[in-house]
DNA sequence: GTCTGTGCAAATTGTTTGCACGCAA
DNA sequence: TTGCGTGCAAACAATTTGCACAGAC
């Protein structure tokens, strides 16, 4: 498909955001950042795309974290690291998921394993010192924050 | 407080069916196995107690599978297998998070570290087939195939 | 013409909350 | 009397869906 076309162009935006970011963001989030040069975007053609994109195996679901789910570009599995705080992720790309693990897995449990995940939660640098206002301006903000 | 008194009963049989099953429920999955013994149950108190619990940190939230949010009895950190066909999820006792992996993590990110979650997706070995319908009757169909 | 992507608003659904009542101390 | 746990119904919020329209072919 002619992805520069006018057609295709949002949701070429919204994978090009996707792709373009490390925040491992929301659909809210993309809505957000797509609105400037496309103000008449719709949060449902976020979504629709998010899931398309998934379904296709182009992007990834983190799953719910501060009852958002939040996406990744990257598919090849990874580390995560979720602060319960401020809601941010970050890649710990030093630290691996040790070989063989997905292979003993997919022999204990007689299944087809397609996914693996390892995440580490907790308090980021920023959240750690109690100074919860430091994050504030972050772009993760659970929605209870975002009320305050 | 005194557990079995009336007025603890329900909350204590909550705590209770948690921990009496190995099937990682979710809130519903509770409110229907306590119905028969508490007709008059509420589903929101269920909510409210594992959100209390959950507070407490005697019981920990596994996510959200299939759109709903499941929870363990077990705090101590294990590994999980998530059918993602049928919503199963079973523990893994037999496969563990290296040692140092933890400490490794919360010095790369300078921050503090709680919880370390490692899990495997994929179909277990009844819905591998491709014939769902043996998971059908399992207790942890996502909300789409429940509606079938 | 058909097909696909989209905006909008309405619907859906898991979860939370406000309020009134009942039991325990 | 005061406090806590609860049922019920209403509220809430993230996500999905139905429908009509616009552009691509």
């Amino acid at each position: 498909m002619n992805t520069s076309s006018k057609q295709f162009r949002k949701r070429n935006a919204i994978l090009s955001c996707l792709r373009g970011t490390g925040t491992h963001p929301s659909a809210e989030w993309i809505y957000d950042q797509l609105k400037p040069e496309y103000p008449e975007i719709s949060l449902a053609t976020v979504y629709r795309n998010l899931a398309l994109f998934k379904e296709q195996g182009v992007i990834t679901s983190l799953g719910t974290v501060g009852g958002v789910e939040r996406f990744d570009a990257v598919t090849e599995p990874h580390v995560h690291f979720i602060c319960s705080s401020c809601c941010r992720i970050d890649d710990l790309p030093q630290v691996h998921v040790p070989d063989g693990l997905c292979e003993e897995a997919e022999q204990l449990t007689g299944g087809e394993i397609t996914e693996c995940t390892l995440s580490f939660t907790g308090l980021c640098s920023q959240c750690r010192g109690g100074e919860n206002r430091q994050c504030r301006n972050c772009a993760y903000l659970g929605p209870e924050m975002k009320k305050a």
